[in-house]
DNA sequence: TATGAAAAGATAATCCC
DNA sequence: GGGATTATCTTTTCATA
């Protein structure tokens, strides 16, 4: 059974999902601990999945995508192959971020990234409609980020 | 003015954004490059803003994040004071990990991260709906995700 | 102007305490 | 967890095309 992450851990967790360039020196430095056994947590750390991977980060804006659009998807119910088909179809489609189940009205919620509008429009029918089970797309376009993060709150809320 | 992209670099990005721990010269072997032209691509990169960042991918889930919720938030008309305030409030709670306007029925959608269900409906109540010029919270619950990335899709999409 | 080989410097990874 | 060692990688330099 894994150990649970005391104080240090989370430090460092802290530090490395806002920047993962940072020397494992300058980590240990910064959680008060010398490299060697700073280098032994994030080592466990990655192993016990805490990190995931080491990424990255693109700026889409300059690689030409202008736009973020949420599209809440209906959709039929599906067989178990059907549901296959359409998991394997979402994932070779790089403009598809992200793709949730969501309760409620509509079935999934998926993140998509278009250089314009009429990128986006020619995708939904050319692409979004024809995915497996698919029946009806309603998009919320953004205008703007105010926050755009992937980082993982690491210290619990109160509320009182 | 920066140079545009060539094909090699968009491989070497593509690269970096699935896996930033790759070294130097893994990377330039897999783009047929020897280390210092790639090690220069890559500092190129980072240096005019392709790259924003290297960060760990942290597992919000074994963190306790068991929930992604979506809140679309109805707001009142801000003066621009209210709306810096608003900007300064969501970026200080890190359970909102993104905001975007949005045209629409509501104005605002934001991405949170939650515990569990209780702790989400104490959120709604005791931060939500208290900063500054919200009215009104409806919230899509996610169930699961079928797909999650960062990744930008770096091979432009043809349609015919 | 860009490349590649090689040197110098820094960092990661392993050992032992 | 810390200190010291070795292996590896990053970064710079320089010669070349």
């Amino acid at each position: 059974m894994p150990a649970p992450l005391d104080a240090i851990d989370i430090k460092i967790l802290e530090l490395m999902q806002k920047d993962a360039s940072l020397s494992t020196g300058e980590l240990a430095e910064r959680v008060g601990l010398s490299q060697s056994p700073c280098w032994r947590r994030i080592q466990r750390l990655r192993e016990e999945g805490y990190i995931k991977g080491i990424v990255a980060v693109v700026d889409h804006e300059k690689l030409g995508y202008k736009m973020q659009i949420f599209a809440q998807v209906k959709m039929t119910t599906l067989t178990e192959a059907e549901r296959a088909n359409f998991y394997k179809a979402i994932n070779s489609i790089p403009e598809i971020q992200d793709c949730w189940t969501v309760f409620g009205e509509m079935d999934a919620m998926m993140k998509i990234l278009a250089p314009d509008v009429a990128w986006y429009q020619d995708f939904i029918f050319s692409v979004l409609l024809k995915l497996p089970g698919v029946v009806d797309v309603r998009s919320i376009v953004t205008l703007g980020a105010q926050k755009s993060s992937q980082a993982v709150p690491l210290v619990a809320r109160q509320f009182r």
